[in-house]
Order: structure tokens, then sequence, then C-alpha cells
DNA sequence: AGCACGCCGACT
DNA sequence: GTCGGCGTGCTC
């Protein structure tokens, strides 16, 4: 007997092996085989053989190493591998790859001393969350269409799914509960344990090796059980899955970037329609793709409004900076700094946002205008003060905060330029000597430990005002913060990307909901350059129904996604020129009449990222599958040389 | 993706 | 002389 086996390495094709005389194997199993010169890799059966199948002729076949008899993929899971690697465009060895995670787990052995034990409970949801359980119930019986369960912060969306969590745990199935971060598995794990009296099964890249292994077979036996998890999560190998929940479901960390380029919450949904089980996006704000898919009636809305929860939303007020005199190297407006001076008379704190890491954003001489910039990338260094160095934020490396111009040489002539959170954190220190400002960044919550710390230190007072990035605009709950300063609203409205606008709106939406959330309704004041650009203005108005409304149009205008598909594809090499020749040969070689738009070659927006050089091409179609077949056969037609590295980008986010 | 082979520069 | 840089090619 012969069988073709997909290994996890980036192979879109099998490879023949031969069995043992007392193997035998099914189209799933999970193997050990010999390949190059390791003897134990792990891989897939992919298609069985009686007879020596013709492919394999003039090659000296090895034999499968081990088969795992217990491990088998079912036909769906197999589906669901090559929708990936069809869609994504990515090796369907890779893809496996995903589920099969690495050797350890796979070789783990299986011992279930688990028992399940759950008492359903029955817990109080008000009028609304009641009406939209009900709309969730129907479908998880007779279901299909995904469902978007939109609520500003503390509606009630959790208590909802909780609710249709617990339906699923007495069917004795499984759920998956997708969230963007894994920052932000805390404190769901928190609010689980709390509802349930028993803590979810939690997965992402930091959790523990047994933990790991634990899971992922738990998962594959069916074991009843709950997983919160993070992008990863979605390729557990679960043989009883009877729900998925995507949280936060316009967050675009759920859009992978590096190694496999994917969209979790896209393939969610995809797993569900395999698998036919029911799917709830989450969110307080859903995405453009989302909204769309609700108007065309593929989705079903349900909406929570908020005002049954005892919530009161915040007064928003836009501080026009063209009005405005500042000092020399401060940014809070008088506004801002008279309002937190108020919330600590009252024993109140305050938070400042600005999503800007480190002190300073650029460093110039004053002398010869020398900027300092990254050596790998096309970027400036950000002046860390607290870490006294430089750091490149694109590629991680450190350099040294030099005395003198490394260009002119000229001794103390560097001038800093713009804030970030610490330049801030110093700022309001000169105005509230005697009170304690903190700062969140993704520098200072590397760790859980340190997460827990500032969020530990700003529940008990011990921050009164606290500076913060976006880290903090996620789910985190502060019952005694009264006021929230946006320090630069129109940061991320420049630069043409599209999906920059959105994702501005988000924040400010969520950061603004952080501002009093329980009884007392909160503040937020909002520094902008721009009071009557269209966003601002509909922000402040809470009108993001016609924010959406505009953006879709304005899409379905220009012809792009959602109205339209979009791949990019990124050409880099460490010499430029090769790099350039190839980007000019794969639009060359392109066909014009295929109805495929081509845009580029064009430096891609970090031209220069880890030594590599970087163009990008845009293609563009009205439909996925003739767009993806058109790619397919011009990298098939011009297979780049080894020393250029190609990246597809289906779906990408920037569209530049 | 790994890994080995092989060809060039700069060290004891 | 050789150590090691990474460009190139192969894996049933």
């Amino acid at each position: 007997m012969y069988c073709n086996i997909l290994i996890t390495k980036p192979f879109n094709h099998t490879f023949t092996y031969k069995l043992k005389p007392h193997q035998s194997v099914t189209k799933g199993n999970i193997v050990l085989i010999p390949f190059g010169k390791k003897n134990d890799q792990i891989g897939m059966v992919y298609e069985t053989y009686n007879s020596l199948p013709t492919i394999a002729k003039n090659i000296r076949l090895k034999e499968i190493k081990l088969v795992f008899v217990k491990l088998c993929f079912t036909k769906k899971l197999i589906e669901f591998i090559d929708w990936i690697a069809n869609y994504t465009l990515a090796p369907k060895g890779m893809v496996l790859k995903l589920f099969l995670v690495n050797k350890k787990i796979i070789e783990h052995d299986i011992k279930t001393d688990k028992i399940f034990s759950f008492c359903p409970t029955n817990l109080d949801l008000n009028i609304e969350q009641q009406k939209a359980f009900k709309v969730i119930d129907k479908s998880l019986v007779s279901k299909y269409h995904p469902i978007v369960l939109e609520g500003v912060t503390g509606s009630g969306k959790t208590e909802v799914y909780f609710e249709a969590i617990e339906k699923i745990l007495t069917q004795k199935k499984q759920a998956l509960i997708l969230l963007p971060e894994i920052s932000l598995t805390p404190q769901l794990e928190k609010r689980f344990k709390q509802r349930f009296g028993f803590y979810p099964d939690i997965w992402h890249s930091k959790i523990t090796e047994k933990n790991r292994k634990d899971t992922w077979h738990r998962c594959y036996q069916g074991f009843p059980m709950i997983v919160v998890g993070a992008r990863s999560s979605l390729f557990l190998p679960f043989k009883n899955l009877g729900l998925i929940i995507v949280d936060e479901e316009h967050d675009l960390s759920f859009k992978q970037e590096d190694n496999i380029r994917y969209q979790a919450r896209d393939l969610a949904i995809v797993r569900a329609q395999i698998e036919k089980f029911p799917i709830i996006l989450s969110s307080a704000t859903p995405s453009l793709e989302t909204y769309n898919n609700i108007n065309k009636k593929k989705f079903t809305h349900i909406y929570l409004p908020s005002q049954f929860s005892g919530l009161k939303l915040p007064d928003i007020e836009l501080i026009n900076l063209q009005n405005e005199k500042f000092k020399k190297n401060n940014w809070i407006s008088k506004k801002i700094l008279k309002t937190i001076g108020k919330c600590l008379e009252k024993g109140e704190q305050s938070l400042l946002f600005l999503n800007r890491r480190g002190y300073s954003p650029l460093t110039l001489c004053q002398n010869c205008g020398y900027r300092y910039q990254c050596n790998h990338c096309t970027f400036w260094l950000v002046q860390h003060k607290q870490k006294n160095r430089l750091l490149c934020h694109h590629c991680g490396t450190i350099y040294p905060i030099l005395s003198e111009c490394p260009k002119c040489n000229k001794p103390d002539s560097l001038k800093l330029i713009g804030p970030g959170v610490e330049r801030l954190a110093e700022e309001l220190n000169d105005f509230f000597p005697q009170h304690n400002i903190g700062i969140m960044s993704s520098d200072n919550t590397n760790t859980t430990n340190k997460i827990k710390k500032i969020i530990h230190d700003f529940e008990n007072k011990k921050i009164d005002i606290l500076v913060a990035t976006q880290i903090m605009a996620k789910g985190y709950h502060f019952p005694n913060l009264s006021f929230v300063g946006v320090i630069d609203a129109d940061a991320g409205l420049m630069g043409g990307d599209i999906r920059a606008i959105e994702r501005t709106y988000n924040l400010l939406q969520q950061v603004s909901g952080r501002a009093g959330r329980t009884n007392k309704p909160g503040k937020v004041l909002i520094q902008t350059y721009y009071p009557n650009q269209p966003l601002i203005q509909s922000f402040k108005n809470r009108d993001r129904k016609s924010f959406i409304k505009r953006s879709l149009k304005e899409r379905e205008q220009f012809n792009i996604p959602p109205f339209s598909y979009m791949t990019a594809i990124i050409i880099s090499s460490s010499s430029k020129a090769r790099a350039e020749s190839y980007s000019n040969e794969l639009v060359k070689g392109s066909n014009l009449d295929s109805g495929i738009d081509f845009l580029g070659p064009v430096e891609a927006p970090l031209f220069l990222l880890r030594g590599q050089y970087r163009y990008r091409l845009l293609l563009k179609g009205d439909r996925r599958q003739i767009l993806n077949n058109f790619t397919r056969n011009l990298i098939k037609k011009y297979p780049p040389p080894s020393y250029i590295r190609l990246i597809i980008d289906v779906d990408p986010y920037t569209f530049v």
C-alpha cells in the first residue's frame, strides 16, 4: 500500500510514501515520516493507493515511520484546510502546520482523567438581553446565518453570549471564544469563572507546553469544554464544536500579518459553515465588511441598546487646536488640564490617550537637520527615556542615545520632536507634581504581572492620572475613571489608508467608552485640528450609522473592498535592483484582458524593512476565485528566483 | 522551512 | 592555509 502525504512544510504538493507490511492508514491519519535529512517529520495522509501511483515512478520511496492510529483528521477538517489554502494562497503544508502545531503535541499520549461537571444556573438578563438571546437561541437549533451582536461597551453582550455558551455546555458540546489579543484573556477568564464556576481552557502562543498538549487533545477527543483563545485557537482540532464567538469582531488584530496571512474572523465564519454550527460576532463597533453583510442579509443583526443597562454615555466635547496657544513642548490644552484638576479635587481618576509609545517619535539635529533613522528600515527612531535608548518600532533594533550628532558631530544639538506617552506624563507632572501619574503602553505591559500591576494600581487609586496608548482601549474596566482626554484625534487620518479612518473611529469610541461607566456619566475631551472633519463630527454626534453609510458608499464608488476583491503581492530582496526587476517582470507577464486590475509596482510603505527592499503589487478583481486563479497562474508562470521572497496577502488591510 | 553543499573574503 | 559568510538547490 502507498499513500501521498501532506507535510507540515511549505509545499503545496504531497510526497509519496510506502507503508510497512503491518501498517494501514486512511485519509486524515497523522503520521511520522523520514523527510530529507530528518527522520521524524509530521504529516497527514492525503491520498491512499493499493498499487504504486504513476507519479512516483523514478523516486526511491521511503517508508512511513509511524502511524498515529488514534489521530485522524475528519473530512470536514481537511475540507477546512483545503479551503484556507485555496483562499489565502498559502502552501497547504503550512496550513496543515497551523493545526498540527508541533511534534511534542502530536506525540503526547492522551489520558482523560478530567471529569466534566457543570450545573446550569439561571441568570437574570434584562429585557433587551433576553430578546437578543431569543434570536441566538433560535439559530442554535435552526442556524446558518452568522449573528452580529452589537452594543456599546457595558451593554451586556458578554452576558448574552454566555447564555448561549451555557446552552452548549448543557448539550455537552464544545465552544470557542476568539479574542483579538492575548492581553484580553485574563479578564474574560475571570468573568467566565464567576459565571460558570469553572475555568475555561486558554489557548494562545504564551501558554505552557503542558496546558497546550492537554487542551489540544481534549479538543480532539470532543471533551465538553470552552476554549478562550487568540487567533491560533481557531486551528484546534475540535471534534464536537457547537459554537464560535468572535469577540471584538472589528479588531484588526484578527488579521494575521506575519507567517501565513489570514483573517481569523473570516476563517471562523468558514469553519462554522463547513461544520454547520452557529457563530456570533460581537462588537461595539462592527466593521464595515460586517455591516455590508448585514445590509446584504447575509448576517443576522442584533442590537443591544445601552439605556437598559443603567449605563450613561459620556459627554463628548471637541477642542479646536487651531485656537489653542501652546507653550514650547506642551501638548495638553488648558481645558483638559482644568478638567483633570477638577477630577483630582473630587478624588476621581483621569486618562489621557495618545497612541504613541516612548518619549518622542522623532529626533533630529538642530545644526544639520539629520534625522535618526533605523539602519534596516525606512522609519524614524523613537526616543525612549525610561529605558534610555532609541528604538525602531518596526524591527525592534535598539540604538544608544548619543551625546553628539552622528553626522555633523556637534555636541548637544539633538532636538526631540513631538510627544509620546512618556513625554505627556512629564508634562502632567509639571502641572500636578503632588499626584501620581502612570504610563501604560506595550513597553510596560509585556508580561502578565506588569499588566496586573498597572491595572491593580489604577483600580486602587495608586495612580491618579494614566497616560496610555491603544493598549488600554480594550476590555479594561476602571470604575473610578471619570475623564478621558484624547490628545491627537487626527493621528491616523492621514496617509491615504482607508481602513485607518475606520480604525480611528473605533479607537475613539473604545477609548471614550472608558469614561464613567458606573452610574455617573463621564466626560470626554478630544483635541483636534479638524473639528469639522466628517469622522470627528459623526463621532461627536454619536452617529456611527451615518459614518458607516458614508464609508460604504465611498468604497462602492471607488470599487474597493468589500465591493471588490484585492490581493497584494510583496516582493522583497536584499538587492534593490533584483526586487525591482522581478516586480516588473510580473507586471509585464500579466494579461491585460484578464479583467484583473494591476497597480504597481510601488515601493512598499516601509521600503527598507529589516534589510530587505520591498515592492508592492496590488491586484483587484470582481470575484475572489477568478483573482486567486489569476494570481496562482502568474506565480506559476514566473516562479520567484531563490533570492526573491514573495508574500501574498489576500484581502490586504492596507491598500497602498 | 530546514539543511547541506559550495564558493568567496579575512583571520590565526 | 581554514573558518564562516550566505546564495542555491533539494526534500517522496
